[in-house]
This record gives structure tokens, C-alpha cells and sequence, in this order.
DNA sequence: GTTTATTGTAACATTTATTGTTACAACAGA
DNA sequence: TCTGTTGTAACAATAAATGTTACAATAAAC
């Protein structure tokens, strides 16, 4: 199955709040226009997000900011913040191997370290990329021009 | 979200058919013992194995055995046998970004490529791991003794 | 040819996660 | 006090993973 969408999401958020920062406050209801999907979604992830201490969000008032610089904040963390792997794993390994077959009592000890790998060579890249180099990125395909709500 | 035991599934039924293919035959009920699952999850799965040319399942009579040697298979085949993702693609990404926005119209482009860049580091790393490097592992762990079922 | 074990597959149930929605109390500033 | 916003509860809808029973098709053994 996928990585759900929180992930790029999440993305999207961060780069909704670099780019409008100085213009607009970021409100769940601004950002749900960006992104298209409802305010509430947009919500739990803004919290998920202020858990692991990526942004600053304002009560009553409203509005969320970066917590870090664009530099200091990794596609990893913000992997982490917003999807939540069953005891950290990426893979979900079958529950009850046979302990009395050979196979069975040496799989998950044999695989898990290999599994491992396979998870830290993902990470490991999600680390060397920075929310500065996708705003770099961004900064390619557009040029700040009028928002999209006037509200 | 995690991705799914079908993947650890069809590395213990490769690791079974390895151990016991010179004194079982290795049928569904035989692998449904030791991965303790329902035999017709197997059959599913041995299917997916099939079609990806991985190993031949005799109808009738039974039993599988591999199609190719062990050096030949890597993590990486298994992985895209048994795991059908959408389009290829790991990252699930939101559908209707804003095309009015110019974040919600430039996100996915530029995102893409980075999220291909680091599925593309995990599928490097499920390549470089064979079945042959998993079987040496197991080897460690158990010698061949009794097997589980007399039936 | 009959019997037997097995595969392939349909049909359905259960569980879990994702995603969407409405509603409203708590909050902070005007 | 009024207003807009966040945080969160409660629930619905959808989708995927996983489990289960049943049975026709198959191939070998007898």
C-alpha cells in the first residue's frame, strides 16, 4: 500500500507558509483552499506538526509559522511528524511465524535486520533533502503573484 | 502507513521453499503451517509469484519450487510482485491541489521528482539484497531439522 | 475410470486506516 | 462582547488488508 497523503501534504503546507507569510495569515481554512481538502484534515496535521516542533501555530487568533529554518527542517522530519509507523517500522511483518519450523522461528530475527536497511537507505535520503531546496525548487515553476482568497 | 505483510509473507515462503524442496512438497497447507495464515492467502500470493516469473506451481499434483537461482531474486522482485502500488508509486499524493494557487500548482511537478528520488534509494537498496544473502542468514540461525507436518 | 490432493478463484466477512464532515467549546484579539 | 480561529469529539464513508468457506478444474495415483 501507498504512504498516505498526509506526507505530501504536509509538504504542502510548509510551502504554502514560506511563500505567503509576509502577505497573508495561515489559517487551516487558507490552506484547505490551497490544498483542497477540508479544514479539519488540514487541522490535525497542523497538530502533528507543532508536536514535533516544526511549526508554531496561534490560538484564537490564528495562523501558523516555521518553528525552524528551511534549512533545519527535513523531508524526514517531516516524515516522521505526520506518519505514524507501528513501532517505527516501515514494514509490517506477519504476526505468528510457526516457532516450531525451522523457518518460522528464524525469520524475523534474519529479516528485521535487513528490513532495517532497507528503511534507513530511505530515511537516509529523506534527511539530505531540505524544505529550502523544494522552496528552491518551487521557486523554478512560479513567481509569487496574487493569491488565490481575498477573505 | 505500514507497508503490508504480503512482502515478509512471500520472503518466508521463499525461505521455506528453499529448506524443504528436497524432502516436502511445498504446497499451500504446507506453507500455511509455518507462516500461520490461511492457506488461501498463500495461494494468492503464490500467484503474484507466478505471474512475476519468480517460481513454477504445479496444478494437481502441487507444489512450488523456484524459477530462477536464488542469486537471481532479489528484494526488490519480490517487493514489486506482491506489492501493487498505484501507478508504480510509493508516496500517495493529495489529488486536487488548487491549480489557482501557485503553490497548489507548482507542488506536484516539483514534488515528484524528489519523492521518486527517494523511492528510488529504497529500491536500490532492495536490489542489492538477494534471496542468496537471506538464505546465508538463515543459515546462521538453524540448522535443517524436523519439519513441522507429517501429514 | 475413480479417487485423492491440490490449485485457482469466487464470494463474502472482518478489521483497520484513511479521509471527509458537522458541530462546538476554548481561545485571543479587536 | 463580538469575531475568527484552533482543538477536538463524534461520526460517516471509503478503501485496503486480511481471513474464511466453498467449490470447480486439474493432475497424479490407484
Amino acid at each position: 500500500m501507498q504512504i498516505s497523503s498526509r506526507f505530501t501534504i504536509a509538504i504542502h503546507i510548509f510551502s504554502c507558509i514560506n511563500t505567503f507569510r509576509d502577505e497573508y495569515k495561515i489559517t487551516s481554512n487558507f490552506l484547505a483552499m490551497s490544498i483542497q481538502v477540508n479544514p479539519v484534515i488540514i487541522r490535525k496535521l497542523l497538530g502533528q506538526l507543532k508536536d514535533a516542533g516544526l511549526i508554531e501555530i496561534k490560538r484564537g487568533s490564528g495562523g501558523a509559522s516555521l518553528a525552524k529554518k528551511t534549512r533545519e527542517i527535513t523531508l524526514l522530519d517531516i516524515f516522521n511528524a505526520v506518519e505514524s509507523l507501528d513501532d517505527g517500522r516501515l514494514f509490517h511483518f506477519h504476526e505468528n511465524p510457526n516457532p516450531d519450523c525451522p523457518i518460522g522461528k528464524s525469520i524475523h530475527p534474519v529479516l528485521d535486520s535487513r528490513l532495517e536497511q532497507i528503511q534507513r537507505a530511505m530515511e537516509k535520503e529523506m534527511q539530505s533533502i531540505t524544505l529550502e531546496d523544494i522552496f528552491k525548487d518551487i521557486a523554478k515553476y512560479t513567481k509569487k503573484t496574487l493569491p488565490l482568497n481575498q477573505v
